[in-house]
Order: structure tokens, then sequence, then C-alpha cells
DNA sequence: TAGCGTGGCTAATGTCATTAGCCCGAGGAG
DNA sequence: CTCCTCGGGCTAATGACATTAGCCACGCTA
């Protein structure tokens, strides 16, 4: 199952190529207008000719980010074992997936989303794995919010210098796995 | 024990009150040279004869920031009931201060983190009621990681819009007071 | 062949951060 | 009392940016 992308019109996925081109290359401060036109051969005010503003570019490197990151999801819940080991798996590949990707990871989980503008269910269908694997909507949370913190803690160097993140990840995914069996005895 | 800020030229001070006033009032957002000279009653380049640009001005506010959120662990700790129920008393001392001071948190948890330039020890300071309250160093981290991960999903709106956040914070809380007890016996 | 839409472009506006350089007024030095 | 210095304002200017307005060429179609 995948998540269903709206086609784009032509001059929009050149737009938003050229957009990720220099998201990936340069990082996300460097994304602007006049890089993104450079970036194509073109002037920033031609740009406009094709999408409504550098708003509308970054909404749809969202969609294409949140997109990816569910894939990456889905694929890790497909190979793993059940449950308990699933949630380490899904954690592992929470982690690589961001820390693979930080500048897109970063686009697509920082500031405020704009739900309105993004294709409809993606954002559940992306975060579907998170409840496939603890079988509860407040544990899915939980460790949703567990996993992003530790990878935009880890991403904005905030973590002391030495800290052992590895040890850090197995400490959570031994915690949630925890409740997890918990959750299903008594 | 309070964090040690170091004192502020009286220039810096004041500078520093109307960024913080400009932050609280209309939020991060308009947070610019003008913004904070305005509010001061001049103009924006007479702000460089008191700090040395922007990023100084935000460096100044992380450290309040800090030092604040700090305080308000140390003093839910101080009242709270030995550790399993103490990590409930951590956690909702860290929702309720994030949330009533939303912009200042997310200054002082966004992006890259000045470390060179904030007060020494500070850091370590204001996490300390993580460590304090789980007895271990990554458990500690993975506690962190879950709260600011709820606390900054939920300021950006990221969760779905019906979510009963205050469940989804008391399982976080049991998972992890589970853990540590786990931890203590065997 | 006349139109017209597509997709470039330049010029201009307004917001920001930041720098350069001027100027006034208070206080101390003589 | 006068002069000098310095703190702390100010205006003007520069250089990113986003965005808008309005012009123009090309190619396809009627």
């Amino acid at each position: 199952m995948t998540a269903l992308q709206p086609p784009r019109p032509a001059g929009v996925a050149r737009v938003v190529a050229a957009a990720r081109s220099v998201v990936e290359r340069d990082g996300l401060a460097a994304l602007t207008m006049q890089s993104v036109a450079a970036e194509m051969g073109i002037r920033a005010p031609s740009l406009y000719k094709h999408v409504a503003g550098r708003h509308a570019i970054e909404v749809e490197l969202v969609a294409d980010a949140l997109g990816e990151a569910g894939a990456a999801l889905h694929a890790a819940l497909d190979e793993a074992a059940p449950p308990p080991a699933a949630i380490a798996a899904l954690l592992d590949a929470y982690r690589r997936h961001a820390l693979a990707n930080p500048d897109m990871y970063r686009l697509a989980t920082t500031g405020p989303l704009p739900r309105r503008e993004l294709p409809a269910g993606l954002e559940d269908w992306a975060g579907a794995p998170f409840l496939a694997v603890t079988g509860d909507a407040h544990l899915a949370r939980a460790l949703w919010s567990f996993a992003h913190g530790m990878v935009i803690l880890e991403l904005d160097g905030r973590f002391p210098e030495a800290s052992d993140l590895d040890a850090t990840w197995a400490a959570g995914a031994t915690t949630f796995a925890r409740a997890h069996m918990d959750r299903r005895n008594g």
C-alpha cells in the first residue's frame, strides 16, 4: 500500500524537484526562490508561473517527505518480527530514515503542519505503523513522540557530545516493548 | 539551587526585556530588530550599540528560557513524591511550563543549540530533574525525548484534532514509571 | 496568417539585518 | 568656564528575500 499523491503538473514537478535538490545539497536554509530558480536556470519571478509561492513549494516538499517517511516505516513493518520486536525495528527504521534525510525530516516535522493543503489521509497513513506496532492509540502517539523527540534533538545537536544514543534508543525500545506486553497481558 | 546566570549589562538587559515582550505578545516570528527597537522607542540600528545582533538576542532569550524551564522542573521535583510517582509530576510540570510559554519553549528547543554561547552548566542543570527521576542516563534522555516530542508536536498542532492528549501523557508516564521500577528490581 | 496562451524577463516594492558615519549631550579634565 | 570624550541616538545605504506588475517571444491553432 502506498500513499496516494495526486499527480503534479509538469511545471510544478520541475520546481519541486529543483527545490529538493537545493535542500539536499545546501540545506533547508538555502531554500529560497532565487536558489530554486537558479537550480532551474531561470529567474525567481518566473517560478510564480508554476507555483503560488515559497509556501506552496514547501507544502509539496512536506508531502513528499511524509510519503517517503511513511513508506520507510511501512517497509520496516513488512519485514519485521511480531509486535514486541517490531517496536525496535520500527524505531530503527524511523531513526535511519530521519538521519539519512535530515533536512527533509526537519521540513516535514518542524513548525505548524499545513494540514489543509496536504493530500487527505497522507498523515494518517504515514503514522499507521506506530499504531500497528503498539495496538493502542495512546501508546502509538507516545512512541511517536519519543521517536520524534530523539531524532530532532539528535539532529539539532542537543544531546551532550559524548552521548551513547544507540543505548538510549535501545532503552526506549525496551521500555515501550514492555508497556506493550503489559497491556496485552493484564 | 538556581542556575547561575552571569549578570547582564544594563543596556543588554533592556534589549532582552524588550525582545521578550515582543515574543510573548506577538510570537516568535515577530521578533525582528525593528520590532524590538520599536518596543524600546528607538530605531533598529541603535540596538547594535548594546548587542551584537539578532543572534545574540536570541541566545540571551534561550538562556532565560532554559533557566526558567529548569527552575520549573526543579520546583516540581521538590514537591513531588518518590520516584515512580515523581515521573508523572515531572512530566506534568514540563508540559504545563511549555504550554504556558510556547514561544519561549520553541525558541529554547528548536534548531541548533548555541551551546558555546550559553552559560556553562545551564543545560545540564535544566536537564538534571530527568536524571533525578529516572536514576539512569539513558532512561532520562528517553523520557526527555518523549516529553519534548509530545510538547512540540502539540504546540505545532501535529496531533489529530480530537486527540485526548491527557491520556497520551498518562500512558507515557506509566510506561516510563514501569521501566523505572523494573530497572530497580531486576 | 492572426491570435493567444505559456513561460521567460526586467523593474519595482517592501521587509529584514547589518554597516558606516554623523551628532548631541553629559561629565570629567584642564 | 571650556574642551574632549564617549555613550547612545539617528539617517542613509547595502544586500538578501518574497512578491507583483507588466512586457515580450515563441509555438500552436483556427
